[in-house]
DNA sequence: AAAATACATATACAATTGTTAATATTTACA
DNA sequence: TGTAAATATTAACAATTGTATATGTATTTT
């Protein structure tokens, strides 16, 4: 498969954006990096503030429509909650810069859009939040406060991104699941 | 206790930075939100970047230094670990913003100070390794991937920030100390 | 009251930013 | 081969950036 320059370009400028971050990045820097001019850079894209919209939509709309696939279904509260985790894990390990993006550069999207994004999330947060709530009035989950228990599993998820860019390890997406799944249901304790 | 001019530019500054980002706020924002002169920003830090750098050592070695009390104590590594939990969960209530400066903003030191900063805090996460490592070895905590059970632990704390900066409602260090425990070393699972 | 400190302003500058326009060259395909 | 599409260049722009200088006015301390 070969690999045209409009995705090479996408690639990385993803990267270094999540290196330098998106407003520490300049087109310059982008154009540098491609061995290529200042302007050509929109040859690829309309502007930059485009490039961050595409990927953090794409992104959202995927894990939404895929909570929307487990909320219909007839699964259990934990069965609904490990689907939700697979699907973080598999989809962080399979784009864990995507991912970095969507957790630190989304405060760099503009008006009306920044609104946007925050409630579309606010919405996927919610409802995992009454997967949650209804895991712990079912018996499935201990007694805990619901909303700090979605805050928690929530942000162990969020970080796993750098393990994946940092890490030279090969990765198992199988066994990064499971540990995780472990360590959200039963912690690190005895 | 009377606020003074000093006291309020940083706290104003220092929330308008996590807000807006660290490159995303120019001093004619902070100028604007105090109501005076851009120039008359310089009466207060020597640079943009020292003000970042303030903030970012301080609170990194405060860390540092209480993890070494925590080392050289006879605590067993259960123990220890609770010391940690307690540390982040106490730190983050008491000063959010500056935690949130801390998870987002690192990126924008320049070197060396961003080298320093990131072996420091390299640093700090192999010691709670050691901890968690030996807390599995001598049966305290579960057989699992020490390293990945360290990354686990840091990350559930890492967004506590978020918790406080968002919610109105009154905080309960002690409840919130409770559960963030409660969650690392039992899970949500029955 | 005088002196020192804190807090403010006006003005300017060189560098960097995202973006545009006009145009040239290479590559792929009918 | 010829034509369209993809990819490149050079040059310029208006706006914004962090920072510097020089100076003025309150406020506090002596």
């Amino acid at each position: 498969m070969k690999k045209n320059r409009k995705e090479l370009f996408f690639e990385e400028t993803l990267k270094l954006v999540v290196q330098k971050g998106f407003k520490g990045t300049t087109l310059r820097d982008i154009a540098h990096k491609l061995n290529f001019e200042v302007a050509n850079v929109y040859n690829y894209i309309d502007s930059k503030e485009s490039f961050l919209e595409g990927y953090l939509f794409n992104t959202l709309h995927e894990f939404c429509e895929y909570l929307d696939n487990i909320m219909t279904s007839s699964y259990s509260p934990v069965e609904k909650l490990k689907f939700v985790i697979s699907k973080h894990v598999q989809y962080t390990i399979a784009q864990p810069y995507v991912v970095a993006l969507f957790i630190y550069e989304w405060r760099n999207l503009k008006e009306p859009k920044l609104k946007e994004f925050e409630e579309k999330r606010e919405n996927y947060i919610a409802t995992v939040n009454d997967i949650i709530k209804a895991g712990i009035s079912q018996g499935e989950l201990r007694e805990m406060d619901d909303k700090f228990a979605t805050f928690m599993v929530m942000s162990s998820m969020r970080w796993l991104f750098s393990l994946v860019t940092n890490e030279e390890n090969n990765i198992n997406p199988i066994e990064i699941e499971k540990q995780m799944t472990d360590f959200i249901f039963k912690g690190i304790g005895k």
